[in-house]
DNA sequence: TTTTAAACGCAACTCAGTTGCAAATATATA
DNA sequence: TATATATTTGCAACTGAGTTGCGTTTAAAA
């Protein structure tokens, strides 16, 4: 796993605590995360619009992507190593536990092939799974 | 497609103005609503707060459903007969327009059957697809 | 006609997320 | 190392969707 800093420097991005905290807390959950999860988590003190602009930031130069949410919040899970800078490559599910309501990355499901119907155009396709995650199981 | 009084009367709800007019707006809507847009094309004047509560009301009786929005929203659609007042059966996918924003049910692509993976159980399926709908194409 | 439970409207609230702006700080440049 | 500059941060105030409490109205049952 590469580290934080390495991270940050690969995406032009500045090296402050917090950030580099934020990228090692995404890297040690097994699930996504909310903003109100962050400041949870985190051991620095910063203000919630900090961890926003963060998450913006992140998302904008595709180092982090959103997940579903049960609770229509914004939530974020780390991005795999085949996401590039312009592009994001996500051909996975997502599966949301409706005990615990986590949302994890299910890499291993992968995404069906949905081919243009009467009119729609489809241009990317999710899947979202929900149940009970194996802690709440 | 029956009649909105007949609907609210098979579900054990009040005939108010309101309610029936509600119910005729999402017989002849091809896409989804939120509370706002119901506010915006409705002819009566109510509160938004009847808004919501006729929505929850309905939701509860598995008259409509949610479906996915593109900002979060809390977005309804209505169900279709094969939902009983106990359960919802919905083996459809849903189309997210990306220039319109609206939302669609698309009943022609079926869910995919997904079996359960490491630990996690599975007990509901949602496909959700974006891009150009009819209209915007 | 009376009763009663559902539906409604107002006001005030909650809570996630946003915006503006000034101060702080990482990093590039001299 | 000192200076300049663009990024990041914090505070405060705001926005906007959705909720809650409570008293009033109304559909429909008795």
């Amino acid at each position: 796993m590469p580290k934080a800093e390495k991270i940050l420097e690969k995406f032009n991005l500045k090296k402050t605590n917090f950030r580099i905290e934020l990228i090692e807390l995404f890297q040690s959950s097994s699930s996504s995360l909310t903003a109100d999860e962050i400041k949870q988590k985190i051991n620095s003190t910063n203000d919630k619009v900090t961890i926003y602009r963060a998450l913006t930031a992140f998302e904008k130069k595709c180092l982090i992507h959103r997940v579903p949410d049960k609770s229509n919040l914004i939530r974020y899970a780390l991005c795999q190593k085949e996401c590039s800078q312009t592009h994001h490559k996500h051909n996975h599910a997502h599966f949301i536990c409706n005990i615990c309501s986590k949302t994890f990355c299910l890499e291993e499901i992968k995404l069906p092939q949905i081919n243009n119907t009467s009119g729609f155009k489809i241009n990317k396709t999710q899947l979202t799974l929900e149940g009970s995650c194996p802690t709440c199981n």
